[in-house]
DNA sequence: CTGCGTGCAAATGGTTTGCACTACG
DNA sequence: CGTAGTGCAAACCATTTGCACGCAG
């Protein structure tokens, strides 16, 4: 989550060149939140960019997830869904619905990694953890 | 994980007929370790079964799936990936392959579940919890 | 100016669907 | 026998690709 100079700066940083449909689909992707998929991000650009290409948003969000701009969220179904929060966070999915909420407890990430310092995976080095945690929204 | 005799139960029980095709798709299942993707699967029953059509394959992955008896395995790519092993248990997903390994820990279950119990996250009401660890496997 | 990025449209590929036929119970 | 399940082929649909043009640096 940036401002858009930070946005700026950050491409820059990267060597990506700043063009419009890049500012407009990180915009998007920071505003829309639930993480949406291509398609609602498409939708809410053609307001106010009526010829972008899906195409390109596609090759953006992919060159944003590449340079760590961007997060892919997993989920059960097909479809992608994209994520403007990088850093280390879980999710909540609603098993009845689609929604997937962020889930932020740093206390819970210390707890675990102090668990995998102890516990070591043989074989494995663990880079980073992830909880997908399912149940359902007691208010919709 | 099961015997034949008990697959057949399963199904009995579920009210699915019991099919060869039904058989020999979830003893792929079984069989290809490292959680096969549909492909996979059909490659592998071809073997034996030359003329079970794909659409079938996916049929009875998705019917099995409903009924409790596969999961899906979530992955950053857009192929489903599909389990035997039912129980609640985490994955190792390693980043430069596509290696996805079990990782079974009943003690980092207790104590996540008993983190829970304590610090109820509001308006969410928690049914499972699947660790996605991601890192990579020193020995290939 | 030079090449990265875009728009467009066609292609890809995993998955789904519709329908006539088959075989489980 | 009746219906759930199968095989086949066509349809779907999210995503990718190739290419000519445009614009950021």
């Amino acid at each position: 989550m940036m401002t858009d100079e930070q946005l700026r700066e950050q491409l820059k940083q990267k060597g990506l060149k700043i063009t419009p449909q890049r500012v407009a689909i990180y915009r998007a992707v920071m505003k829309l939140k639930n993480h949406p998929t291509a398609e609602n991000i498409i939708e809410h650009i053609k307001l106010n960019y009526p010829n972008i290409s899906i195409g390109t948003v596609y090759k953006v969000l992919d060159s944003l997830v590449e340079n760590q701009l961007l997060k892919k969220v997993k989920n059960e179904k097909d479809v992608m869904r994209y994520d403007a929060i990088i850093h280390q966070h879980h999710h909540l999915y609603c098993i009845e619905t689609e929604r997937i909420e962020d889930y932020d407890d740093p206390d819970l990430d210390k707890l675990i990694t102090k668990y995998f310092k102890q516990k070591k995976i043989k074989g494995f080095k663990v880079k980073d953890i992830t909880l997908q945690i399912n149940g359902e929204f007691k208010i919709k």
